[in-house]
DNA sequence: TGTACATCAGTGAACGCGCGTTCACTGATGTAC
DNA sequence: TGTACATCAGTGAACGCGCGTTCACTGATGTAC
C-alpha cells in the first residue's frame, strides 16, 4: 500500500474547492491538529512532524500548505486573534450602552477566550523574540481587538466624566489585569492554588478580579 | 593542549571551598550563563550544550553539577524566586505602615524585578506543563513572596476598614495586574506599542497602572 | 461525453544538524598518616 | 613536612534520537477541446 490518502470519507460538496484534492482539507486539519497539540502540552514541544503524524500524512505533506513551521504557527495565531475578536469581544462591544459595564465585560470575555481556546492563546502570546513582525496578517488580526479596547476605554472616560484619567493607563490597566489572570491560570501557578480549588470557574474569578479595577470608575 | 581548565584567575580565598577544585565555581557560572542566554532569547532555545559552550567547558561537564537540564533550570528558578523576595518584596514590606501604600509598592517592585531580571522571570514562569512540582525547593522559594502578598492584602483589608472585600480577590487582582504588565512588557506586544515608546519607564507605567486597582481602597 | 494533458497534493527516502545523556578516562585537588 | 592514596571535576568520544527541510516521484484531480 504505497499510497493511501484519506479519501474514505470525502467531504460532501457540490462544487469541490481547490483545497479538497486529496485529503479533503489538509490545511484546516493541520491547524486543528497543531491546536490540539498545543492545548495538551505547550508551544515549545510542537513539531511539524508530530502534527503531520497526527493528521495521518507524511511529514513532508504540510509543506504543500505552509512554507515553514513558523508559517503554520502564524496561521494558528491569526485564527486565534480573529476568533478573540469575532467570537467574544465584538458581541460584548455591541451590547449595552454603559461603557463601564462594557469594559468589565470585555475583560471577562478575554479571560473566557483564553480558557476556551488555550491553544490559540498560547500560540498568540508565545514569547518568540520578535513578536509576529514577519507576519503582518497576524498583527492586523491582533489590532482588531486592541482598537476595540482602546475605543471602549476612550468612551468610558468621556461618557463617565472621568477626563482626569489617562486613556493609555486605563487601557493598559484593563489589559494587564485580564492578561495576567489568563496567563497565571493557563500556564502558571494559579491552577493548583489551594484557594481556587473546585468551586470557582475562571469566569467568576475574572468577574470579581475585574471589579477591583472598574469599581473606581463606577463611582 | 588536551586539558585546559580555567585556572588563570583562581578566586582569592583563604580556605578554598569544595566548589573551587578546577573551574573555580562552575555551578555558579552555569547558572549565570543560562541566565544570559535566556535574557537574550527565550527559555525554549536554551540548551545545555550551548550553556557549556559559553561557559568554556565540555558539554558533559555540567553533569557534575546538575543531573539534568531541568535541574539547572530549576536552580535558576529558585534563585529567581529568592531574589524576588529578598531583593525586592521584603524591603517593601518593611517600609511604611500604610498597608495600601505597601500593596502598591509590592506591585511596582514585582514589575521592577521582572524588568531587571528578565531571565529569571522567564524561567520562573515558563509554561512547563507541570509547574515546578518536581522541585520542592522552587515551590518553597515561590511561596515566600506569595505569603507576603497575601498577608499584606489581609492587613490592607483589616486596617483599611474594608472587611467587605474578599482577601482572595484582592490578592489575585493585585498579582494579575502586575504579572500581566510584566508579561506583556517582557515577551508581549507592549514592547513595540506606539503609545509607550521612549519616555515611559516600565516602573512609571507600573505605578500608574497599579493606581487603578488600589485607588478604590484608598478612599 | 470522452480523451489528452496539466497541475495539484500526496509519498518516502535522504540531507545535515544539534540535542541530552552516558561512559571510561585522567589530571587536579584534598587528606590521612 | 612529605608521601600515598582517595576523590573530585574535568575531557572527549560515542549513543540514539528526532527535528526541519528538500527532492524526485506519482497517483488523483481538474480542464480544454
Amino acid at each position: 500500500m504505497p499510497f493511501s490518502p484519506r479519501m474514505a470519507n470525502p467531504p460532501a460538496r457540490k462544487r469541490p474547492s481547490r483545497r479538497t484534492y486529496h485529503h479533503g482539507d489538509l490545511r484546516r486539519t493541520l491547524i486543528s491538529t497543531a491546536l490540539a497539540l498545543v492545548e495538551e502540552q505547550d508551544v515549545s514541544v510542537l513539531t511539524l512532524r508530530e502534527v503531520a503524524r497526527r493528521a495521518g500524512v507524511t511529514h513532508s505533506a504540510p509543506y504543500h500548505h505552509f512554507p515553514t513551521k513558523d508559517a503554520l504557527l502564524a496561521a494558528v495565531a491569526e485564527e486565534g486573534f480573529r476568533a478573540l475578536y469575532t467570537e467574544q469581544l465584538q458581541a460584548v462591544a455591541k451590547a449595552g450602552s454603559d461603557p463601564v459595564q462594557r469594559m468589565t465585560a470585555l475583560g471577562i470575555a478575554y479571560v473566557r477566550f483564553a480558557a476556551s481556546h488555550p491553544g490559540h492563546f498560547r500560540v498568540m502570546y508565545r514569547s518568540n523574540l520578535g513578536g509576529w513582525v514577519d507576519y503582518p496578517e497576524v498583527l492586523g488580526a491582533a489590532q482588531l481587538s486592541f482598537v476595540l479596547l482602546t475605543s471602549t476605554a476612550d468612551e468610558t472616560i468621556r461618557k463617565g466624566g472621568l477626563e482626569g484619567n489617562n486613556l493609555v493607563d486605563l487601557t493598559l490597566a484593563a489589559w494587564c489585569q485580564v492578561h495576567g489572570l489568563a496567563t497565571l491560570w493557563l500556564d502558571g501557578p494559579l491552577k493548583r492554588l489551594p484557594m481556587l480549588t473546585g468551586d470557582d470557574s475562571i469566569e467568576e474569578v475574572a468577574a470579581r478580579v475585574t471589579a477591583f479595577s472598574t469599581s473606581r470608575l463606577r463611582r
